[in-house]
DNA sequence: TGTACATCAGTGAACGCGCGTTCACTGATGTAC
DNA sequence: TGTACATCAGTGAACGCGCGTTCACTGATGTAC
């Protein structure tokens, strides 16, 4: 994208100013991670960027526009994602780049879970800029897990009683709130891996209907 | 229980004041239905009690006390939700009570929505107290959940891959995301009953392994 | 059946802190010649 | 190769609001006789 930054007033910034502005960011992402959006404040951020509370808002109107920038960041990371979902699954060989996938979704998760939560809240609260940027981002995934319940069901593998966007739609709140629960399930005892396998497991027979190999105990 | 309710300096409490105290519960889940938990205050939440602010630090020592209570009787909601996954569901005609599960879970959340992701809000963040309301609740479901994967392993219906507890957590994790998420889905002409036909297909085939009849389109 | 007293419940008004936000300013960097 | 000037970037200090929280108090209800 060919989009220079602006300054709060319109202006086209510069170098220096673009570094300034990114420790901003930076600093907002490291106080989201360690103490929630419930506690975020600009004069936190501004002293932790090293920079006057008034250097903030040369660069953003409000807390929002600081985390929307962070969550365009999070939706580059997730491009990347779309490779292992297309072409789609169509053999049990497949079953690898869905394992795959898992994983990289987990460390999408991991770097960004911190913006996405709040991007979610805000969101679910109604907040359109928010709606926008989650749904832009789930768009990318939802559309290529969707086609292969429709070929699923061309191929009389997967059920009709499966609506394929609504599976999709299941399928990355599953990822996404199972990501966001993952210290609460380890602690149980279940292992990274499992966790891992399980999930892959369950998005592979749902998405296409492929019978897992091994369903014996 | 046999729980007296308590003001803040340890008083029991008499019949005016438990009303009181419930004006203060109703009027914060209203307030977090409309503005959500970033917005909500003390004093709002008085205003709307027809009470003083300091009245409602008689009953609860902060807001997360309030929210805390409002979780409380939440879970008592979800209590009767067990009936549906106990006895476990073994045969092809148990899809029927999976449906009902759906349902019902549905109308459950759709009542506590505000306060259950509030509390999931928090229980990520680390708060103990929170934490504790939702391993409590959650666990109740996912107990069940997990012993029909494990049975369903042990009849070779379910992929020896799926970690019991792991699957449980994820199908969990699916409802709990995707009915917050829920006015989006509709939004994209997924209809309501679609969305839980597919939900009921997913639980059904990941936690028994059974088939569903329809497999053709 | 009324009066005095004890306890329970609720509040007005204020204090004070902390945070968002702004404005006039200073300092840094680039450019012309 | 230095000096004057323009523009860019950053800030100190303050204002003011809004909210959490408290305390000494008032009003309501119950109880004894």
């Amino acid at each position: 994208m060919a989009d220079e930054l602006l300054a709060t007033d319109g202006r086209v910034i510069g170098e220096r100013a673009i570094a300034t502005r990114q420790r901003l960011l930076d600093a907002t992402l490291d106080l989201l991670r360690r103490d929630g959006v419930l506690d975020l404040k600009v004069v936190d951020i501004s002293r932790d960027a090293g920079a006057a509370p008034a250097t903030f808002y040369q660069y953003f109107s409000d807390l929002d526009a600081a985390i929307l920038a962070l969550s365009e960041t999070a939706l580059d990371d997730e491009v990347p994602l779309v490779e292992f979902l297309q072409p789609p699954w169509s053999s049990a060989a497949d079953i690898e780049r869905a394992r795959a996938f898992v994983q990289a979704y987990s460390e999408y998760w991991s770097d960004h879970y911190a913006v996405l939560i709040v991007r979610n809240l805000k969101a679910d609260g109604g907040d359109v800029d928010f709606r926008s940027a989650r749904s832009r981002a789930n768009l990318l995934l939802l559309r290529r897990m969707a086609a292969m319940v429709t070929a699923g069901q061309e191929a009389e593998r997967v059920p009709a009683s499966l609506d394929p966007f609504a599976a999709a739609a299941a399928m990355m709140a599953m990822l996404d709130r199972l990501f966001t629960y993952q210290t609460e399930v380890r602690r149980r005892g279940t292992s990274k891996s499992a966790q891992h396998e399980t999930l892959t497991t369950i998005l592979f027979q749902t998405l296409t209907g492929i019978p897992t190999s091994s369903t014996s105990s």
